[in-house]
DNA sequence: TATAAATAAGACAAATTTATCCGAAATAAA
DNA sequence: TTTATTTCGGATAAATTTGTCTTATTTATA
């Protein structure tokens, strides 16, 4: 469904967003310990979502990543899959047609909208803060 | 969503069976130049296929692929994503972790179950003769 | 039985994704 | 201002997926 980058980027955002809530910046190092991720992929990850202004870094001693707290309620799923997988999964073919439209449908394209409609609708609609919370609460987990 | 050679293993049964509709066996060449894609991988993917008893080979002269018109009907696109894709679609947590499950869920557990349970069901109730019949009457296209 | 026409299978190559490494740049604090 | 700490960025490597090529095997037919 995602790519391995994107699987590393939501969880990743999701520890960020839970160790800002209480006020920590937190490094790769912590990150991919806390997501049992490959460190240095990671990182190359979290830069791509601070060029996309989705988390924050901070340079030098005592610095790390961080999201603002005002905003983590605000960042969907869908942002930071569109900043790390592009919008294939949004606009894509599901048996990969080049142009595959209402005029010209592969022979899923119906069946595969809906399909699409739902994903789309669920990472437009989920925030970093429920599942950061989530996390909190002990009831979901980021790794094994 | 799927891998390339899945998506080529899907078009390529679809054409298959139109053509066994019609009575005639397709060979790995004609099979790609209509459905557009590299035709000595085609030929990889087609062998997984036989392989797995999703369509028949006949070798030597006058040969090609075909597929049983009375099996068409009851063949599933889910069988054909198995064959080739394994079952990472159905099982596989949507955040990558290795164990994830009701008593040990990733983040977005719930959420993604209901897009796989959208999707594991579209998979297993659309079988080749609809989409063959669309293809026929060029409702469907399988290439560009 | 010889030949031509097909699929089968495995080795190999290219492209993409995943992952590592190292030096540069920035920052806080001594 | 120096030093320690940390992110940034590019080069490189490993793994996987995608794609090609060549030879073997099978089969119909002359």
């Amino acid at each position: 469904m995602f790519s391995k980058a994107c699987e590393y980027g939501i969880r990743a955002s999701i520890f960020i967003a839970k160790n800002s809530y209480e006020g920590q910046r937190v490094s790769p190092k912590e990150i991919s310990e806390e997501i049992n991720s490959p460190q240095a992929f990671t990182a190359k990850i979290l830069q791509a979502l601070v060029r996309n202004h989705i988390i924050k870094s901070v340079r030098g001693a005592h610095g790390g990543f961080e999201i603002d707290k005002d905003q983590i309620p605000l960042i969907k799923l869908s942002q930071i899959v569109k900043a790390i997988d592009g919008d294939a999964v949004y606009s894509g073919c599901g048996l990969g047609l080049s142009a595959c439209d209402e005029n010209h449908p592969c022979p899923v394209h119906d069946k595969f909208k809906d399909i699409r409609n739902g994903l789309k609708q669920m990472l437009e609609t989920t925030n970093l803060e429920e599942l950061a919370m989530d996390i909190k609460l002990g009831s979901s987990f980021l790794k094994t």
